[in-house]
DNA sequence: CGGCATAATTATGAATTCAAAACCCACGCG
DNA sequence: CGCGTGGGTTTTGAATTCATAATTATGCCG
């Protein structure tokens, strides 16, 4: 599992990002990162073997760094390496689901209680900017998914500890694997909103023990979502 | 380049596989591993450029798993990578040892109040047995680090969530960057085991709140002593 | 017809080779 | 005397080649 504390250190060239680090950047990463899209979108299937030979003539480069890119995956958890079989795409056990569930409430809601005591108001009003539009996104289930990872990566990066935003990033990551991660299933969508929106209330009354209490309950209710459709209806509420 | 017949190296592993998988391990692997022993025994110091072509002489082996095994290392944090400049070994800033360590209590703690309740009495005999061994090594330094780091990750263990248990495990790697790692200090010593005693009463105990807040405390204590060399008060994060 | 041994094929693991960027150092010009 | 420029060296990044383990196919014998 990936950590890699951050992609820009204290490092000197967070400055000079606009000019020319196009071809800085490594070719195993970047095979990495296609692949990563290929293995979120299903065109690689959880369970089934990777052909690095295939996939590397259709990225048009050789073995070795496609396989340095399947390590990268390998450690992050994407994929699983069987010696001397391959690398195969890591399928997640509903027991795997709830466990990493659990870690990211564990973490997140760490984090909501950061941001609730040491943000900024500007900070804050940069979270309230993305739960509107989150309320107003209720009907569009695809940009209500990219705003919702936006609020809660965003809130990662203002809780301040890059060790744990790089951590939740994997776990966000391998969850992807899950057919149902949307966390948000049909009817859950409202309930989330609405938790959303107690919680940015606590942030901003920097009520910390409310919002890890409320950020904790907000995944709990993803879990359930997460977990029933195989065991159909689980009509408890929270 | 001879190619190395692995002699079943000096290597301690883990009473995991007895049976054949001796030359099964993949050989990056083994360089990763080997690699990670020269970091923290500060063969090779933090900050330091890594030279590959250099260490894949100094193992008898080609640049390429070498190459990989540093890729490996890098997305678990012990190395860091610079474009066209090669390896670095990770320096840990106190704000980075600061953020881990709450990672590490935060984590540490839920594992403990999940023991707590769910651990079999056979599970929590085996700890206990830990933590009598820890008694008696009061006076042995190195032993009392070993079977402590013993006591945490066996309690990970037992508490069942193996993504939790890999994450602590890399961070605990990582947190071996740091001189100070030691978590104990010359007088910490007694108080952890103090710690640990109430720690493991708790558990017997199946209180679950109280083993929580007891492990957090537990890593509070260390992290002032981690600390505490280098800076001086408030380690709150960032 | 079926199962097992063995040969042919394929895929992985690792070494080697090749290309190009970064580094070093000396030389020359302002 | 300082600084920039050029060439040579070192080092990284990537492709290719080679060796060996795994898989599949074939064929022989029961």
């Amino acid at each position: 599992m990936a950590r890699r504390p951050v992609p820009a250190p204290p490092d000197t060239y967070r400055a000079e990002a606009p000019p020319a680090p196009l071809s800085a950047r490594p070719l195993y990463e970047q095979v990495a990162e296609r692949l990563r899209q290929q293995i979120f979108a299903r065109a690689l299937e959880p369970g089934h073997w990777i052909d690095e030979l295939k996939l590397a003539a259709d990225f048009g480069i050789s073995r070795t760094p496609m396989r340095e890119a399947l390590k990268v995956l390998a450690v992050e958890g994407l994929v699983t390496m069987k010696p001397r079989r391959g690398a195969y795409v890591t399928e997640m056990s509903a027991d795997d689901v709830a466990q990493v569930y659990h870690l990211l409430a564990l973490l997140e809601s760490d984090a909501a209680a950061e941001v609730a005591t040491h943000a900024s108001d500007a900070q804050r009003a940069e979270l309230v900017a993305l739960h509107e539009r989150l309320e107003k996104q209720v009907r569009q289930r695809a940009a209500f998914f990219a705003t919702n990872e936006l609020f809660h990566l965003r809130l990662l990066d203002i809780a301040g500890n890059r060790w744990r935003a790089q951590i939740v990033a994997d776990l966000r990551k391998v969850m992807k694997l899950n057919r149902h991660h949307s966390l948000l299933t049909r009817g859950r969508l409202a309930d989330s909103l609405a938790e959303h929106r107690a919680l940015m209330q606590c942030i901003n009354k920097r009520d910390a023990k409310a919002a890890r209490r409320l950020m904790s309950a907000h995944f709990g209710g993803g879990l359930a979502a997460a977990i029933a459709p195989a065991v159909a209806s689980t009509p408890t509420s929270r």
